[in-house]
DNA sequence: ATTCTGACA
DNA sequence: TGTCAGAA
């Protein structure tokens, strides 16, 4: 336990991959990946151990949300510095929508994709 | 007690 | 994505 560790548990300000995964519902696996793809930087202790922000805690609460939508983490990654609204309930910003649309627009894509081998393949079912 | 990295019956 | 090993 580091001095810094001390910090965690009375202001609050940085915390342990541990208390991050409780925070948030993720897994510390998930976390750990989150970092490797980019969507998180968190700091190191002496110790080598991640050091998570306060408000990293949102930031991951945003990742899961748009991977529950369906988006894949480089998407995420992509978004994810104008996604505050997706979280909020606030207005998103402009970026952020336009990202959207187009996720939206390759999921059309593929719906018709699919429309159309369904389509054949109904015929020799 | 917890976390770290790397690897996979 | 989980989980186990071996070290810190």
């Amino acid at each position: 336990m580091l001095q810094s560790d001390i910090c965690v548990r009375v202001k609050g300000l940085f915390m342990q991959i541990g208390a991050l995964s409780q925070r948030t519902g993720v897994s510390i696996r998930m976390l750990r990946h989150y970092e490797t793809v980019g969507l998180l930087s968190p700091a190191r202790t002496a110790s080598g151990y991640r050091s998570f922000a306060a408000d990293d805690v949102a930031t991951v609460r945003r990742i899961a949300v748009l991977s529950e939508a369906g988006l894949t983490l480089s998407a995420i990654r992509g978004l994810l510095p104008c996604a505050r609204g997706a979280l909020t309930g606030e207005p998103p910003c402009p970026a952020f929508r336009a990202g959207v649309r187009a996720k939206i627009a390759d999921i059309d894509a593929k719906m018709k994709a699919l429309s159309e081998s369904r389509s054949i393949l109904s015929e020799w079912a």
